[in-house]
DNA sequence: TAATCGTGGAT
DNA sequence: TATCCAAGATT
């Protein structure tokens, strides 16, 4: 079944770890994360990497654990703070699961993150690789932690053409790592792995001349490493049109409002906003229309004050901005609230409505 | 299985 | 400019 282990015999085992894992020691960067082995610090830092850049998540995770120091701060935190400090990293569902699993450790397992491979992938958000990782890094057990490097990594060493956008893929990295791990540092292999395909094992061009592990590397010896690993997979993106507006009370304060708990940006803020089918839609009275309806207010629309366009992974929001007011007197609930310009920094906001209030700041300056 | 779920940087 | 991508999980 797992045919392409069969390259595996090719490898000295023994050579392989060593040669990985002296370079990792020797090379590997200085990040915040690897100051010590704290389990909780360890899961932090592995949700936040998911599908995002090691430079990006620098900032947000010494914030992060500046705010929330250990499981029982981040347990009894509030929602909204939580939310903040996610605030810009996107996939907003990992922090939320994040929470909700810290909670989860707090009353069931007396605030100590399990070390089981059965009782950690129960958590929420943590899934295999995340679990492998933390299992490792934090508890040195021989699991394996495969992620996108280590599928690249290992494709190139074992020349391995399993489509690897293929879930079904996984297992056999999966299966190839259990044979390959040093049981004497699970941790410093996994890491190396993951590290070599950061550093030197990269998806274009990868700088076979520097890496500690070429002479074990049947891709290098066919001379195939740029055709490694098989990735296929486009998805093409939907284009939403939206027209939003940022309304005015008496008061100069500004209404806000909650998204929904699930789906896209979920639980984030954003300003009134209606999805807008034809471009005829985009009229002013229509859009009136529309708030009135949802906002059960009455709403009076000014100038548009330009447009947004954010690219997400899988559709692509052109927002068509509108000044306005609403009048009368409003009262506030869970999902709707007005705030003034100072207090807007205390509420969670995706980039796309970050852009939006920009936009607005800027207007007023004309 | 395929689609969903963000963002900013690299090529 | 367009596409791809980066330490994935969930449904």
């Amino acid at each position: 079944m797992l045919i392409e282990l069969n390259n595996l015999k090719k490898i000295n085992i023994n050579a392989f770890q060593t040669d990985l894992i002296s370079w990792f020691k020797k090379e590997q960067r200085n990040l915040p994360w690897r100051k010590d082995q704290d389990p909780y610090k360890v899961w932090v830092s592995e949700v936040m990497l998911q599908q995002t850049r090691v430079d990006t998540v620098i900032p947000y995770f010494n914030r992060f654990i500046d705010w929330f120091p250990t499981i029982e701060d981040l347990a009894t935190a509030d929602e909204e703070k939580v939310l903040k400090a996610w605030e810009g990293l996107g996939y907003y569902s990992r922090v939320r699961n994040l929470q909700s699993a810290v909670k989860e450790v707090k009353e069931t397992y007396g605030g100590v993150v399990p070390d089981s491979p059965e009782e950690i992938s129960k958590l929420k958000g943590v899934g295999p690789y995340t679990a492998g990782a933390i299992l490792s890094i934090a508890y040195g057990k021989p699991e394996p932690a495969v992620d996108g490097n280590v599928m690249r990594v290992l494709s190139r060493i074992l020349s391995i053409w399993e489509d690897i956008a293929r879930p079904s893929s996984r297992k056999i990295f999966e299966q190839a790592v259990r044979e390959l791990i040093s049981h004497e540092d699970p941790s410093a292999f996994n890491q190396a792995l993951m590290e070599l395909g950061a550093l030197v094992c990269t998806p274009t061009s990868p700088a076979c001349l520097l890496c500690p592990v070429r002479e074990h590397c049947q891709a290098f010896d066919e001379g195939v490493q740029s055709e490694l690993p098989v990735k296929t997979k486009k998805t093409k993106t939907r284009q939403v049109q939206l027209a939003s507006a940022i309304l005015l009370a008496g008061n100069g304060k500004i209404l806000i409002h909650k998204r929904p708990s699930t789906g896209l940006l979920a639980n984030l803020w954003e300003f009134p906003n209606v999805e807008i089918a034809h471009p005829l839609e985009g009229e002013r009275g229509h859009v009136e229309q529309l708030f009135n309806t949802a906002t059960e207010l009455s709403v009076t629309l000014g100038k548009v004050i330009g447009q947004v366009e954010h690219i997400f992974s899988h559709l692509l929001w052109n927002i068509k901005v509108y000044i306005g007011q609403i009048d009368g007197t409003f009262a506030e609930s869970d999902e709707w609230k007005l705030v003034s310009p100072e207090e807007m920094e205390q509420f969670a906001f995706p980039v796309p409505y970050q852009k939006m209030f920009l936009l607005y700041q800027e207007s007023l300056l004309n």
